[in-house]
Order: C-alpha cells, then sequence, then structure tokens
DNA sequence: TTCCAGGTATTAC
DNA sequence: GTAATACATGGA
C-alpha cells in the first residue's frame, strides 16, 4: 500500500523473517550497489530503486513505484532459506564456532546473473571500494536512469548485456576498468549474441557450470564461483580469492605453506553441501575490524 | 613514492 | 603440471 510523508510516496512491503542480518549480507562483497543512507540501505534491483531496513522481525522495503507482487526482491533476498538448516550443515570445527557467532544473520543473495558475472568481471584485483566505483561508472555512462525517492542523486539500472555489447574497449575503459574491458566487452558480445546463454547455466551441474564461464576470457575459477554462487544459487560453489585463501592457511593450515592441490582438496571435504556459505562466513570473519 | 587490491592469461621451468 | 609476471587504475 502507498505511503505518503510529505512529498514523499514509498510503496512498502515488509518481509517476515528471522536470522537476517541485512547490513552484513548487503556488505560482504557478494554485491556492489547498496549503499547506507540513515537506518537502511539504499540500491538498485532488477531496474528499480530499493530502500530495504532490517529489524528483529524482519525486513522492510520500499520503492517510489507500485510493484504488485513482491516475489523478486523475495527472490534477490532469498528470505524463504532454511537459515537454521543452514548454519546446522556449518563445519563443527573450533573456526566455525567463533565464526557463527561472529556471522549470525549472514545470508547468501540470489542476484541477476549478467550483472553478477560482469560485476565479478570487473573484481579482479580491485578492493571492494574500486568495484563500486567503476560498477557505479558503468551504470551511469550506459544504465537507464530509475525513478528515485526526492533529494536523491539520479542512479542507474546495471547496463544489460546488449547495451554493452556494442561499445568499444576504449569506451569501457572511460569507467575505470583497465586491462579487464576486452574481458567484459567479450562477455558483453557472447551474451548478446546468443553464444552464451546464461539462464541455461541454471540446469546444468556445478562442474558443467564451472566449465562454462571459465570459458570467457578473464574468468578463472574464482570468478566463476562467485557467480555460481551469488547468482545462481550452486551452495557448494567455494570461491578461493585472497581473503578465504589467507583464512584457510591461517586457521586450518596453522599458517604453514599450502600448495593449490592441498587447498582444493580440503575446500572439497571439509566444508560439506553448504561450502559456499562456508566460504562467505570464512571471508566475512577473517575480514572483522580489529578490536 | 611505493605498494596493493574478492585474479587471470601468458610465459617460463 | 607448477611457478613467476604483466596487466590498468586509484586509494592508502
Amino acid at each position: 500500500m502507498p505511503v505518503s510523508s510529505c512529498q514523499r510516496v514509498f510503496y512498502r512491503h515488509h518481509f517476515s523473517v528471522r536470522d537476517y542480518d541485512l547490513s552484513a549480507t548487503l556488505n560482504s562483497g557478494q554485491t556492489f550497489r547498496w549503499t547506507l543512507v540513515g537506518e537502511g540501505w539504499e540500491g538498485v534491483v532488477d531496474g528499480r530503486f530499493v530502500r530495504l531496513s532490517g529489524d528483529l522481525s524482519g525486513i522492510t522495503a520500499e520503492t517510489v513505484e507500485p510493484v504488485g507482487p513482491w516475489d523478486w526482491l523475495a527472490d534477490y533476498l532469498q528470505v524463504q532459506v532454511d537459515y537454521a538448516a543452514v548454519v546446522a550443515a556449518l563445519p563443527r570445527d573450533a573456526v566455525f564456532q567463533a565464526a557463527r557467532a561472529y556471522c549470525h544473520g549472514l545470508r547468501l543473495l540470489r542476484q541477476a546473473p549478467w550483472e553478477c558475472l560482469a560485476s565479478f568481471i570487473l573484481s579482479s584485483t580491485k578492493q571492494i571500494g574500486q568495484i563500486s566505483r567503476v560498477i557505479e561508472a558503468l551504470c551511469e555512462q550506459y544504465g537507464e536512469p530509475v525513478r528515485m525517492p526526492p533529494g536523491r542523486k539520479q542512479r542507474h539500472s546495471f547496463p544489460t548485456a546488449d547495451r554493452l555489447a556494442p561499445c568499444s574497449e576504449r569506451e569501457l575503459r572511460g569507467c575505470g576498468m583497465g586491462f579487464r574491458a576486452p574481458y567484459l566487452q567479450a562477455a558483453a558480445r557472447a551474451v548478446s549474441a546468443g553464444q552464451l546463454d546464461l539462464e541455461s547455466i541454471r540446469r546444468l551441474d556445478l562442474p558443467s557450470a564451472r566449465r562454462v564461464l571459465t570459458g570467457l576470457k578473464g574468468v578463472g575459477p574464482k570468478i566463476a564461483d562467485c557467480v555460481l554462487l551469488f547468482a545462481y544459487g550452486f551452495d557448494g560453489a567455494f570461491p578461493v580469492d585472497v581473503w578465504v585463501h589467507k583464512a584457510l592457511q591461517r586457521y586450518f593450515f596453522a599458517d604453514r605453506p599450502m600448495t593449490p592441490r592441498q587447498r582444493l582438496h580440503f575446500s572439497q571435504t571439509h566444508f560439506g553441501p553448504m561450502a559456499g556459505y562456508a566460504q562467505q562466513y570464512l571471508f566475512h570473519y577473517i575480514r572483522r575490524p580489529i578490536k
């Protein structure tokens, strides 16, 4: 229902969900377009401005336009997930005993495949803050403006593959993405030309899906697993970046050197069917601010 | 100034 | 097969 206050009109919906740490979830490196404004998080999902605020009873969402059913956002937020079952499937070692406490309510989102793929192509050897800047520049340049509440800076949808496919490498570099420009361009062209069907990946098993994504230039095992975990919901995907590598080395290998082969074997055997959640816990846990 | 960032492709042993 | 190196850009 519409809610008026002064000149503002928001359409509101409340998702009743427990054990959901909205801030940790939106701020844990799986998505790059949310910003904290006052008490809430504001971003663009499916081409719409969305404001989210979390409390003990759940999540309140606000938009500036009526949106009909809220399934699209429920799916994005993954509010239906049996979180107790996820937590129960995490390892029972000493590391996760501590990580469980610190990361309680940390969730995985279900993002749009193209946005997720493109975003992580742009992520390699960049700090999270810089990834956000590059993505925002790309959206401003090539996305469509979205309707905003009064007083907010204009924001834009994430540009489609069709919109990016005709761009030159030079144009893309203008958004600050450096050597990643040809990778993004090639991916956009593959999707736009129909050579890469992102929807069909949903029906593959994890190894096959990995092979499809790593077939793209600039997409290796880490980026592929990010997309499989954050966009497609492959709970067994286990992206290993510098932070997760550090966590594995410190917490499970006593800071001793660890060969890629040892790391792979350990990560495939220790974390179980919810390895992807375990990975997100490790990432969030090892990056915690030092007290 | 120098170093490094949610990696990957290329080249060298 | 496994180990170095280059790669753009900008913030710390």
